[in-house]
DNA sequence: TATTGTTATACTCTATAACTATA
DNA sequence: TATAGTTATAGAGTATAACAATA
C-alpha cells in the first residue's frame, strides 16, 4: 500500500480555511506562457471534439491517420507505416489486427521482400475512410474558423516547425 | 483469435512489387493540411523533448502541470485540481497518491468542508518543482526559438482559442 | 548480422460505476 | 439529493525484449 486513506486521513491536522483559492479562478503561474502547455490543451480539445464528431464509437484520430496513410501509400509495409506515424512496429501490429478484423484493410506478402506485408484498404475500408474524411474535414473547417483563414498557413507552418525541430 | 499470422499469412496472394511506395517519402494526402493532425505531431514532439530534457525518469508534463497548479493555488481541493487540469477525480487520486508517496505534496482535511482535502506542496515538493521548472523553462525557450519571438504571442493566442472554443 | 513482423509482457493514463462520508 | 474522494475495474495506447523468418 502506498497510501492509506478512506476511513481516516493520513494527517489529522486541519487546514485553516483561509487560503482556499477562489471559486473556479485557478492561477496558472508560469504555465500561462508556456507553448508546450497550451499545445497540450489545444491538442486534447481537438482530440475530444474529433471523437465527438465522429461519434466516439470507434475510429480515433490515430486510426484515421493510419487509414489515410494506407490509402495515400497503397502497399506500404508495416514498418514504413510505423515510421510514418511515429509508432513502434509492435504498436502497429495490433492496430492493423483491429482494422483487418473490421474488414478495412488487407495484408499481403510482398514478392520482393518476403518478410514484409503490403498493406492496402479494402473497398469497405475506402468507404469507411471516405465517411471518416468527411467528418475530419468538417472538424478541420471548425479549427480553420477558430484560427482564422488568414492565420492558418503560418499556424500550420509553426506546428510543422516544432514537429520537425524536436522530432 | 481475430488474426492468425506468423507461420502462414492469411492470404496466399502475392502483391506485385510495382506500387511499393518510394523509400521514406510517404504521402500525407489530406492530412498535410489538417490543423488537428499537425497539432498532434507538434504536441508529441514537444512531449518527448520535455521528457528527454527532464531525464525521462519520472515527472511527465501532466505531473509538472499539477505540481505547478498546486503551488500557484495552495490548498486547492482535488476536485478543483481535476477541473483545472481536465481530468476526472478518479484520475487525480492515484496521481496525488504518487506525489504524496514521493513526499512532494500533502493532503489535509479542510475545516469548512470536511469532505475535501487541501492540497499543498511540501518543502521538498517546492524544491523538486523549482528544479523541474528550470527544465521546463529551458524547454519552452527552445520552443520559443523554433516559433520565433515575434510569433509567440499570436501563436499562443491561437492555441488558447482552440482550447477555449473546443473545450 | 540486420530487418520484418508477432508475441508476451508491462506500464501509464484514462474513465465509469459503486461506495463512504459528508453537505 | 448532491458533492468530495477512494476503490475496483476495464480499456486504449504505448514500449521493450525475445523470437521466427527472411534478407
Amino acid at each position: 500500500m502506498t497510501s492509506r486513506r478512506g476511513g481516516e486521513p493520513h494527517s489529522p491536522r486541519m487546514a485553516a480555511d483561509v487560503e482556499e483559492p477562489a471559486g473556479e479562478a485557478v492561477r496558472l503561474g508560469p504555465l500561462a506562457d508556456y507553448i508546450g502547455y497550451h499545445l497540450r490543451l489545444a491538442q486534447e480539445a481537438s482530440f475530444r471534439a474529433f471523437a465527438q464528431r465522429v461519434g466516439d464509437e470507434d475510429l480515433k484520430p490515430q486510426r484515421f491517420a493510419m487509414l489515410t496513410l494506407i490509402r495515400e501509400n497503397p502497399g506500404l509495409t508495416q514498418a514504413a507505416l510505423g515510421r510514418a506515424s511515429g509508432r513502434d512496429k509492435s504498436t502497429v501490429t495490433p492496430a492493423l489486427d483491429d482494422l483487418e478484423r473490421r474488414g478495412l484493410i488487407t495484408r499481403e506478402r510482398t514478392a520482393r521482400d518476403r518478410r514484409s506485408y503490403a498493406v492496402r484498404l479494402t473497398p469497405e475500408g475506402e468507404a469507411v475512410l471516405a465517411e471518416l474524411t468527411r467528418h475530419a474535414a468538417a472538424h478541420d473547417r471548425a479549427l480553420d474558423e477558430i484560427v482564422g483563414r488568414e492565420n492558418k498557413a503560418e499556424f500550420l507552418n509553426l506546428l510543422r516547425r516544432i514537429a520537425a525541430a524536436l522530432g
